[in-house]
RNA sequence: GGGAAGAUACCCCAGUGGCCAAAGGGAGCAGACUGUAAAUCUGUCGGCAUUCGCCUUCGAAGGUUCGAAUCCUUCUCUUCCCA
């Protein structure tokens, strides 16, 4: 089998391909071009656009050249496909902020230089369409029965589809021509969600131009507990450090079940397939340290060597030490050490921290016994804290078992 | 264009004049058990104060009433049926 399609494989990056035989024939036959499509709906891709980017990663790094395709133009209409509501629309102006940072972010995974690796945006080619033109040329193509049959389309039946949304696969699938005929990219990756629009842009360009394509779907990456990936009671687990600080990314993935620890350390880390194998086999309580392999090694790749090795120590100065140790990549905030000095109170100091997001909160905190400073754990919701609490210039706060929040004190 | 149903807190979904900050489920959070796992059980789950209580919330804006999520009017949006 082909090497990169069996690397696919194997790490599980393979859900269907339209046709297996001429796509080995083709990746065979020496490089491949090969695209991807993020939509800049947000200012960051999140953890759920990993699985595109390692594949995408993989690819190059078997000798093929990727496009990463921004959708700026396809974000102003918003893709169907296994949402249940219509998303709301985004200004111009803020999808294009939104395609620069993401356009920062593809670039950790794959390499721009010497036009190794191409990064578009439809917009290029949408904005200025005409649409009588659109519909002689492309339109035409496009059978409504036959789109009415898709899975995707189905479910909207049931719910609403405006009919932009429903135009959505005619843009995407002459992305994938315009790409096919400019740029020879011959294959479309993506999550199996887009099995439908990549299907109908391969035929698309078969009936235009009469040439091949093939595409590539990847499975769709549920938690064994059947949680979305990426996503936690407080929203989705980005790549900004800013949305999402490098500590809580890597306590994300440090908390995965065992059950997913094989799986997620093949989807979501460079590590050798063998290995990937050995650690998710551990049993019991070692599995942690897979858990913990996991986690910095995927900071890593995001936030880089430096910022991965303080978010693991500080997660194990937080865990393992009692809170002491190199704390520096632990969220915090600054507070004057006058303040400190004078007393606050408690409930009002995990407030002002993201631990609570309410005095109330902390109260129901403080009264259900999670509350701890600096080792100690809070009885009263009267308790005030001051300098007794300081140790080497930090505050500790703790909610729960495993939520920490440090305190500055300058 | 005509008709019907609907819009409730993070999500689903009850409530149809005062006993409603609003049932139930899910998610979340905390506790127990553990391995920073899963499952389970318990508690909690708008904000401020925590003793009474006060404030904001039931699509939006007005109105009726001592009092409205609940009644009336207008508007916005959604779904379904007919043309």
């Amino acid at each position: 089998m082909n090497k990169a399609l069996e690397l696919l494989k194997e790490r599980g990056f393979f859900q269907q391909c339209t046709d297996e035989a001429l796509l080995e024939k083709k990746l065979n036959e020496g490089p491949v071009r090969f695209y991807a499509g993020f939509d800049p709906t947000g200012p960051s891709l999140h953890c759920g656009h990993l699985v595109p980017l390692f594949a995408m990663a993989h690819l190059q790094g078997q000798g093929h050249l990727p496009i990463a395709l921004v959708g700026g133009a396809t974000a102003r209409i918003g893709d169907p496909s296994g949402k249940i509501e219509m998303r709301k629309m985004l200004s111009v102006e803020q999808i294009q902020a939104n395609a620069e940072s993401l356009k920062r972010q593809i670039s950790r995974f794959i390499e721009f230089d010497n036009d190794k690796a191409l990064l578009l945006d439809n917009a290029d080619w949408l904005v200025d369409l005409n649409y009588l033109d659109f519909l002689r040329t492309i339109g035409r193509h496009f059978s409504v029965n036959r789109m009415l049959t898709f899975e995707s389309y189905k479910k909207r039946l049931e719910t609403g589809l405006t009919f932009i949304e429903f135009n959505y696969q005619l843009l995407q699938s002459y992305d994938f021509l315009v790409l096919r005929k400019k740029h020879n990219c011959f294959l479309q990756i993506g999550g199996d969600d887009q099995w439908g629009n990549i299907v109908a842009g391969m035929e698309l360009i078969r009936r235009v131009d009469g040439l091949d394509a093939a595409g590539l779907t990847f499975p769709l990456v549920t938690r064994s507990d059947g949680k979305k990936m990426g996503k936690t009671e407080k929203g989705a687990v980005f790549l900004d450090p800013n949305q999402t600080s490098v500590y809580d990314f890597f306590q994300y993935w440090r908390n995965v079940a065992d059950a997913d620890v094989e799986k997620f350390l093949k989807l979501y880390t460079f590590l050798p397939i063998a290995q990937c194998i050995e650690l998710g086999r551990k049993e019991g309580a070692e599995i942690n340290s897979s858990k913990e392999i996991l986690a910095y090694e995927l900071t890593k790749i995001i936030h880089g060597q430096e910022e991965a090795d303080k978010a693991l120590a500080a997660a194990r100065a937080a865990f393992v030490n009692g809170a002491t140790g190199d704390l520096e990549g632990m969220p915090s905030i600054e507070i004057e050490a006058s303040v400190v000095a004078a007393g606050i109170n408690v409930l009002d100091l995990f407030a002002q921290t993201s631990l609570c997001k309410s005095k109330g909160e902390a109260r129901r905190l403080v009264d259900q016994g999670g509350a701890v400073v600096s080792d100690k754990k809070i009885e009263s919701v009267d308790a005030v804290i001051d300098s007794s609490s300081v140790v080497d210039g930090n505050i500790i706060l703790k909610a729960g078992k495993k939520r920490f929040f440090r305190v500055v004190v300058k």
